[in-house]
DNA sequence: GACCTTATTGATAACTTTTTTCATTAAGCT
DNA sequence: AGCTTAATGAAAAAAGTTATCAATAAGGTC
């Protein structure tokens, strides 16, 4: 189901701020923070209020359409989601994010978490952080330089 | 290794607002941010000013003394580090965060995640999400008032 | 313990980010 | 095309974070 579809079955409606921020975030694999989505919009000749990049990603995070991505410094930004229970990916270098998806195995790691902690676990937050493809090969070119 | 004795062999003062800080994150088990901190400290007779708080925050996390605790809301707070690699488990009812060890298997997940999309992993971050023991027996308890 | 050096603090202000408010606009329906 | 109302934009308020700099106190020396 396309998101166009997602905001009208619930009820929302597909305007232009909610238009321009879902095809940014689409077409852009770094995750963006609302001020970043603000900018990039205003120079590309899609003037919107900034409130309403708030409101858009607001919606947008609830109906599981954009998600959250966290950095290792603890900033965080917006990225277009994959739908169904996924997780991402991010380049250390570049910070592109990349969704995989989450038919991980964790249920022995959360097994012993349980029994240790007594904890009841229902759901988790896991990210990777590592080197994009692109970056690893950019990096490799720069050492032969020398 | 204490807190204090990373401070100090790091050239850092045992300064009183990084010793009520410290002292406040290690008797809380719920993650707080500066401002949490900032009355809680106000509140217990220990004023200091909330720069101080930022200040105090940024360096322990930087010596790997706090780390952030990221809630499946996306708001975050400090908790006092274990130290080594490690990540935690957060109540969703009380908040409570505890931290267990890092000694997880991942690496079939890694593999596989490598493998997938050809990045090169290096870091991850982990968090689990459920019912602390205490909030269970109290929502167990009561349901059975009713 | 008193004294010195300098890292650290606190108060203020500046700045950034996020939320609120409300009149105006436009999406979706008929 | 016209209607209804959700959604937007501009401005202001509120909240959160960072910068500045004189005053303070931590840790070392005598
Ligand atoms: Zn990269
Ligand atoms: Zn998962
Ligand atoms: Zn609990
Ligand atoms: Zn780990």
């Amino acid at each position: 189901m396309s998101w166009q579809n997602v905001l009208s079955e619930n009820g929302y409606r597909v305007s232009g701020p909610r238009r321009y921020v879902m095809q940014l975030l689409e077409s852009n694999a770094q995750p963006m923070t609302p001020l970043e989505i603000y900018q990039a919009l205003s120079e590309s000749g899609r003037p919107l209020g900034i409130v309403s990049v708030y409101r858009a990603l607001e919606l947008l995070a609830e109906l599981g359409l954009v998600c959250m991505v966290y950095n290792p410094d603890g900033s965080a930004g917006y990225v277009a989601g994959a739908g169904g229970h996924h997780h991402h990916i991010v380049c250390q270098n570049c910070h592109r994010a990349i969704a995989f998806a989450g038919s991980e195995d964790l249920s022995s790691l959360i097994q012993r978490v349980e029994k240790e902690t007594k904890f009841h676990v229902s759901d988790h937050l896991l990210q990777l952080y590592g080197i994009c493809p692109d970056c690893q090969k950019a990096l490799a070119d720069a050492v032969e330089e020398n």
